[in-house]
DNA sequence: AGCGTTACTGACAACGGTTTCAGTTAGCCG
DNA sequence: CGGCTAACTGAAACCGTTGTCAGTAACGCT
């Protein structure tokens, strides 16, 4: 390895001097110096940078799943914030899995200047650890129970499952199910909460076998539809409360041959790419996904700027948006004998 | 930041005593350290065990595009690898340009001990420096010109668009289009070359008309798909060289309500989570996706053993897959009058 | 010429670990 | 109890870079 000793000796001058040269400062021998650095091929070392220094140019990220399209957005967002910054993303999956969470945190606190979790879980306070590293966090997507004091970026979730409710409302639904995402985690909880909340202040109650909680991987929303299918009196409407559960409901609907919307009508969480082009093309709630990466990328750099570190925790929530599409209809539309009879005999 | 020494101090030992019980040295103090760590809350610093290891225990990974699914996967096939070991991924996005690929690069080679690159051309000799710079790099997806000394898992690009172009054949279509990717990376000349090859064998020839080049982004395989269509002869079958343009293309028959399989049968390259759902089921050529990027990471590893790093350029070539589903059928499947007379009539 | 100012320079001490080297202590044996 | 070995220890050097400090040289001015 080429060190910068070897330029200053190789320049004629001291390491200082090239040091200062590398600063930008105006330096007498230049020429000499910028000559023996291309000659050699010269990278100052970004390990003993960051020792004398104290930062690592590194910031760490960690998200349940980076192959979750919701993710991968997120992650471009903030990828983007930091292309025009001297700063690099430190990539992590947490596989929804807060030991595995707690590992990787452990591990980055020491390499990175600041964290942006997606945390696995609300419960797990071992994340709030990190504040002792003096590592800045940022919570994207997900909160912590105890977290106020931490900037966050997230969606009004709440908002989200009354306006997927809602809609079903509007269309006449009464026998609605539910695929929640793990209630240990606020989308999990909250998008519940707001979905059969405010079904029951309209009057639709959501029986035990119709309240049903996954895990936000396709295989749970394919299994959990599957076992929606199998009562004896199915719901003619579910909500899925993330892409990829919706992907597997939406799976399991067509391997049971059953008519969306005409039988059942699916809404999800979060669009995808291919929302517009599926059969049927979904309902969705939609949300600013690379807008998110952006935000938590620009709140963290705020705060390792020196300038402007402290600063009381800012909390940005964002809005969701019904895109209707043609997943949802009103009860019946495409009556199969059987079924109907049983939902208009109720 | 608590340093060894204030671990020392507190423990009444040197800091050398420390560092030794810290690397699982027998150590006559270890109770009164232990302690004295859990107390400070003491992590060792990365940076300065960089500094004296030179070993970053990072691989660098620059992909094009981290919301393609593809990409998606193949990162989280590497980072499937690297749960196990100490390292982890340090991620940047290329976005298909190859100058923004070397500068992120340049700063790469600084911070990392190995790089995996899908590089944005195969004409930009700048990623063989990073040879200079004695960091191992291993490719993935794609070559460079000149790059046959180094580590590589690739695909067979030519075969997958052979097959791509014996489907369509079979089928018995003669009016054949490619929306090719960028001509200047290997999957984007070499499917292009297999598709375009073997329909030529045939006696089929694709004129420049139906011969079009797009990024691999799915803007791009919109405009051409609706460029075919204005066409006074459009084709009767198109193969879209990637997972997004395919999207692009499909995106575009719809919005110009083109019968699928019926006016216009379509192929893709690279299978999508919703393949299946989407309407019409997409027909593609498949390939391993996240074994792609376990393998290449494994390779990177084992360059980077020092019981095993040497060795010859270990060049891995997976085979593709055609998937049939409900895209592709026979020319005029589903005649609209005016199209496939012209048709019958060539 | 003598003085003060400005512009640049090199020696050296950090930063926080690890490793070598030369002890020192403890343990064992006769 | 003396001598020998084995087990452990601390001082110090080092990794590559940056910042401080004390200079030195060049220049302009009286």
């Amino acid at each position: 390895m080429v060190t910068i000793h070897d330029v200053a000796a190789r320049a004629g001058v001291s390491s200082a001097t090239v040091s200062r040269f590398l600063r930008g400062q105006r330096v007498r021998s230049y020429e000499a110096i910028q000559a023996a650095i291309d000659e050699l091929g010269y990278w100052p070392s970004a390990a003993a940078q960051s020792l004398k220094s104290g930062r690592t140019n590194t910031i760490g990220v960690v998200v349940p799943d980076i192959t979750n399209p919701y993710f991968a957005a997120v992650v471009k967002g903030m990828e983007s914030v930091t292309r025009t910054e001297p700063y690099r993303i430190l990539l992590a999956n947490s596989d929804e899995s807060s030991e595995q969470e707690d590992d990787v945190l452990a591990d980055l606190v020491r390499r990175v200047d600041g964290i942006i979790l997606a945390p696995a879980t609300e419960q797990d306070e071992t994340p709030l650890h990190v504040r002792d590293a003096d590592v800045p966090l940022v919570f994207v997507d997900r909160d912590l129970a105890g977290g106020e004091r931490f900037d966050a970026v997230l969606v009004d979730n709440d908002g989200g499952g009354r306006q997927a409710a809602e809609h079903l409302l509007s269309l006449g639904h009464t026998r609605v199910a539910a695929i929640s995402g793990n209630l240990d985690t606020t989308p999990g909880r909250l998008r519940r909460e707001g979905f059969v909340g405010t079904l029951a202040k309209a009057g639709v109650e959501v029986p035990p076998e119709y309240d049903l909680v996954g895990d936000f991987k396709e295989h749970s929303g394919y299994q959990l539809t599957l076992s929606l299918l199998s009562l004896p009196e199915p719901p003619t409407a579910v909500f899925a409360a993330n892409n990829l559960m919706t992907l597997g409901a939406l799976k399991a609907l067509h391997d049971m041959r059953i008519d969306i919307p005409g039988q059942i009508s699916l809404i999800g969480f979060d669009d995808l790419d291919t929302g517009p082009l599926l059969r049927p093309p979904l309902t969705v709630v939609d949300r600013p996904m690379f807008e998110q990466g952006v935000l938590a990328m620009r709140l963290l750099l705020r705060r390792l700027d020196p300038g402007d570190g402290g600063g009381l925790a800012s909390r940005v929530v964002l809005d969701t948006k019904l895109i209707e599409r043609a997943s949802t209809a009103p009860p019946g539309g495409h009556p199969s004998p059987a079924r109907t009879r049983k939902t208009r005999s109720r």
